[in-house]
DNA sequence: ACGCATTTGTTCGTATGTATT
DNA sequence: TAATACATACGAACAAATGCG
């Protein structure tokens, strides 16, 4: 598709709007959701971009084509792409890497072996946890579940628990819903084969890439058995982390409810 | 200070090592600490950029000058300034309006009225709190808090306590403390008289603008005081949220633990 | 109410630097 | 060493928002 129809936009078109109709339509129709009509060039090519990685036309971890490629391809100057790719590498979406390439950001190579786990130890380094998992099962979606889904009521989820531990002691209980239809095959023995965080997992195996989360946080009162679990008096103090994530197009693709031990760790955070 | 002395720059030498001589030495000098010595073109004009607002040059809320007239205080084009003031205002230091110009940071005129407050209540929108001033006083630092602050022990400082209230219900308990040398004349009454976040009275009246900021997050249980000043019983779980906020150049400038009552409202958090 | 000047925002083009293969 | 790809830097032009006369 060709981007710029006006065959004289480089020369004399360099309103975004001169230009913005034959894009405008084709975004429109994109699962994303209506766009504003005009929007800049290089927004029009982030969204180009954007829909090129939920459709999968790139996988995780591949490069994406050179800039001078996709300036060539939607018909724009290399500038403008750049301006695109920035965007979406400062929204963690790509990666670039000077001399390589452009590369879809992967949860498969990340240094930080949890990129969204923002629980780290009192004293020393950086968390380093073992898995154990409780349970796993296939249930309709509850009320609950199915609203922070965006699933209809009584949809098939899988349901997973789960322990973190430091060393022998248990530091988060993780519960979490995952759309039974995104994760068919998901089961107690997959999960226990895999070595490695779940997004990881859920990335390779069912191609479900976490982009995002938000997470509400409080501080709750351990049931009997949250505290047995987790090694702590009943009614003791936890941390509670509700976190939604959502892949491309702001759809939710995980449920998770964390009650996290902060005797010796904490939740850590950075305000800017 | 001229960047580029020489003046052959802007025709023959793109290099930004060919320059970064002069300029180098001069960052070295600032109070931010020792710069690279070499470095992008624009990475320098953001440290000059910096140091000015360090120093006060220009004023929290007042424009700073127009990207033509930095590009040629600097001997730089404008686009190399206009990409130093990205990054400004991408780290929420500077904020650019079209038409009008780039101004300094202010926490004099955000919408929201609190910036670094991430507490949000359960249902409804944006949190609406009343402040109760319960104490001021001026103390010599612990040792925990001197570390903190990065302060000799026994050092002077501020401590205030106060409560944020819903309405009628107590939501949080914060208790903060300040380098005494940098609030001269901060006390009860001051902080009575005041209307509005405090991060803008230490901007206006003491000049210490709050930039950035750490936390670390846990669930402890209320102690007895603790239980009758936000009206829970004594043990129940509390969210505890201790902050060191920052100013230019990475100086710590306040230590504050919160306590929130979350049973009707979560801290809300996006990762990303 | 209109036009003008100013300032940031967008877009293009070109050249050179730096890192990787 | 050469080719490729991203990074930096310059310049130019026009768009959009704002404020002033």
């Amino acid at each position: 598709m060709s981007l710029a129809q006006n065959p004289g936009m480089a020369e004399t078109a360099h309103s975004p709007r001169a230009d913005a109709g034959p894009l405008a339509r084709a975004e429109g129709a994109a699962a994303t959701g209506p766009l504003p009509a005009f929007a800049p060039l290089y927004q029009q090519i982030k969204s180009l971009l954007l829909r090129s990685l939920q459709l999968g036309e790139w996988q995780p971890g591949q490069p994406i084509p050179s800039e001078m490629d996709l300036a060539s391809r939607f018909k724009v100057s290399q500038g403008t792409v750049r301006k695109a790719i920035d965007e979406l590498a400062a929204e963690n979406l790509l990666v670039r890497r000077q001399g390589k390439g452009t590369f879809v950001a992967t949860h498969a190579e990340e240094k930080t072996q949890y990129r969204f786990l923002r629980l780290a130890p009192d004293a020393g380094g950086p968390a380093q946890l073992q898995r154990r998992l409780l349970d796993c099962r296939r249930m309709r979606a509850t009320a609950e579940v199915a609203a922070a889904l965006q699933l209809p009521a009584g949809e098939p989820v899988v349901e997973v628990r789960r322990l973190l531990l430091d060393g022998e002691r248990p530091v988060v209980l993780d519960d979490l819903w995952l759309p039974g239809a995104a994760f068919k095959g998901l089961d107690a023995e997959t999960l226990q084969r895999w070595r490695g965080p779940l997004y990881r997992l859920f990335e390779s195996e069912y191609s479900v890439r976490m982009i995002r989360a938000e997470e509400q946080i409080r501080a709750v009162a351990a049931s009997a058995e949250e505290a047995a679990l987790l090694q702590v008096a009943p009614g003791a103090a936890l941390l509670s982390v509700e976190r939604r994530s959502f892949t491309y197009g702001d759809r939710p693709v995980e449920l998770r409810r964390g009650l996290y031990q902060t005797d010796r760790h904490h939740y850590r955070n950075v305000l800017s």
